[in-house]
DNA sequence: ACGTTAATGATAATCTATTATCAATAGTAG
DNA sequence: CTACTATTGATAATAGATTATCATTAACGT
């Protein structure tokens, strides 16, 4: 049967309370504030479980190793800082993406990344720009 | 001095022909239509060349091995077959996705992958649907 | 509290993609 | 044509991420 130990509850915990998806290492160092010598394994091992349980998704991202999120309520897609490199959740979503397809494609799914600096970053950016 | 050697011609030719972004092994597997003999190592260290001369760029997407393109002349996306795993041009671009951005956030970039099945592969599809 | 066994931590092994090595080959300047 | 050396092909080595192994630990039904 399935037990529920300090560490699941610690990766589960982190995920689900990070509002924004995390990497390996991100979860790796967040559980390890709740429980001190966790093992990488164990994080992978129970990222693959909570997956199963369909609690969280992998995300893939373009040239980077996949973080993972709370499964989603909702379609969303996600915003990459290149400052902190934190990925968060963009609520919208652009219209019309089937008209973007040439004449007799079959338009399944779409992924969206916008790339820029967070809001946090910006503000750094800008007072060093507004030194003299 | 540079020199222009067979391999490197095949391996240029594939990619400026192909007229979509090529895997390393697509690119290999052309190549080898030209040059009998031809190794893999010649491919990736041709392809790395080809992208310092600026004459092709690297396309990464989310959880697969980068493909490569001709240095495109305007902005563009990309579409992917789950069929046939071949990845294809979209020229157009929607609008307005700086308003998807939450507050403070600066839009730099942005990737679109948009992904179903190619015309050719809709095609076969649907044939075999028809069916009785 | 006990016994069973799922889960863990440390780390070796694996996997896939890419790069390094090096002797042999083949462009090209003269 | 010759000499020089950039380039190649075969493959060993590397890199990074993930998975397997296995002895030990700790949930939890009884």
């Amino acid at each position: 049967m399935k037990r529920g130990t300090h560490q699941r509850n610690a990766i589960r915990k982190a995920l689900l309370n990070a509002g924004r998806p995390l990497s390996v290492n991100e979860v790796f160092a967040l559980a390890q504030n709740e429980v001190a010598g966790l093992g990488i394994a164990t994080v992978y091992r129970n990222l693959k479980a909570l997956q199963l349980e369909e609690l969280i998704v992998q995300v893939d991202l373009p040239g980077q190793p996949p973080r993972w999120e709370k499964a989603p309520e909702r379609h969303h897609h996600h915003f990459l800082c290149r400052t902190c490199d934190k990925l968060s959740e963009i609520q919208d979503c652009p219209e019309g993406l089937r008209h973007l397809l040439p004449e007799g494609y079959t338009l399944e799914e779409h992924d969206i990344l916008l790339r820029g600096q967070c809001d946090t970053c910006t503000r750094v950016t800008n007072s060093y720009a507004n030194r003299k």
